[in-house]
DNA sequence: CCTACCGATCGGTAGG
DNA sequence: CCTACCGATCGGTAGG
């Protein structure tokens, strides 16, 4: 899958002042694990994680095959800290909602605004990870991610209740939430920059579907 | 993965009248291939088609390794017909539901079921190879199950128009189409029979959730 | 981080 | 449908 290396190996001297020029095949600082794990986040979510080699993912760091193993000791390893980059990054996301503490129909809004952020922004290729390839971590790593992406879901749940004893919720909460994130999970699958629909306007959707309004407010 | 075959393979010969006994050793009739299909549909499921080797699915129906390729010409070859049985199935179930012209709300209500049916019925491993295995199907493979898919998508369309109208649907209707498929294939994840909800259940769930009473009807 | 290599496993085939 | 096998590729390691 990766035939050719575009640039020799520079043995690593110190960077010239002026002009960075960041490449992706400088090699000078410690960042390297990182360009790893956006790297293999992509490969995966084009291929899968079995069918992404270690070899394509050195390969498109721009080291050799072996090289890999001196930044993680496995391939899974690696798919493990590709996962907890994604949670990670969604859990911080949610946090600065939550600490607003506005109402419940304000706060709900919040968290589809920032769970679709997570899913379709920067972190796109790390969510999908998150999503979709936790059938390859261990058990140990799986345990974790899974525990993280439970708190992470727990957290509607009061959110949600509230507005379901206001009447704005038909469905029994449970059930909402896991429709409402498989609507909002779903988007990972179809939504691109391209359409020229804002994240915004995907929000108001999700809104407008799901939520009722209020008794008080009817006619 | 797998270790050891149960049974000894006998040579085919008549069946003993009373009592078929119908073990999945037996090989004496045309649907081993159906055998295989299904067998496979589940493994690609649980371990995804990357991670699933032909000597797995081979073992599994009792086979050698290399006797596989004696009913399919290659791994793909089989994907691309355990998702063919899938949206062959799902596609037959729509049919009967549009056949019965009933109101737009009636419709929908029986399009979610009929959806839900599929997605979590006898055919749900095979509707999991449609929803998550595409990536690894080639170009001709590809085109003929996305064309299929999209057809079965877009039946939705004129229904949810309809509905929209009459002012039950609050989102345009697009997007409101991916957003409700988003809700509804999300279920293949965590729906358990075991859970003791039942899919009338699950169906009534999804339209209470995005089905907004007409203005008519309002106090 | 590279070179060179390991044993295991992969999809698939020839010949019966 | 089995036996026996092919070349390719896999994740990972030793030694520098």
């Amino acid at each position: 899958m990766c035939a050719a290396r575009s640039l020799p190996t520079f043995a690593a001297t110190k960077r010239p002042r002026g002009r960075p020029r960041k490449t992706s095949q400088e090699r000078n600082e410690g960042n390297r694990r990182q360009d790893i794990v956006k790297v293999a986040a992509k490969l995966f979510r084009r291929h899968g994680f079995n069918g992404t080699s270690t070899r394509d993912i050195a390969c498109a760091v721009g080291m050799h095959s072996g090289s890999l193993f001196c930044h993680f000791k496995s391939k899974d390893a690696l798919l493990y800290e590709v996962m907890w980059e994604g949670l990670r990054n969604a859990l911080a996301r949610q946090m600065i909602v939550l600490v607003a503490e506005h109402d419940a129909a304000t706060t709900l809004r919040q968290l589809i605004r920032s769970h679709f952020d997570a899913l379709l922004g920067p972190s796109s290729d790390f969510m999908h990870a998150v999503l979709y390839e936790s059938r390859s971590l261990n058990t140990r790593q799986h345990n974790v991610i899974a525990k993280l992406q439970s708190n992470y879901e727990a957290t509607w749940t009061p959110v949600l209740q509230e507005l379901s004893l206001a009447g704005c919720l038909q469905v029994e909460v449970p059930l909402a939430r896991r429709l409402i994130f498989g609507a909002l999970n779903g988007s990972v699958r179809w939504f691109n920059p391209k359409m020229g629909m804002s994240i915004d306007a995907l929000t108001d959707a999700v809104v407008d579907l799901c939520l009722h309004a209020p008794p008080a407010n009817r006619a």
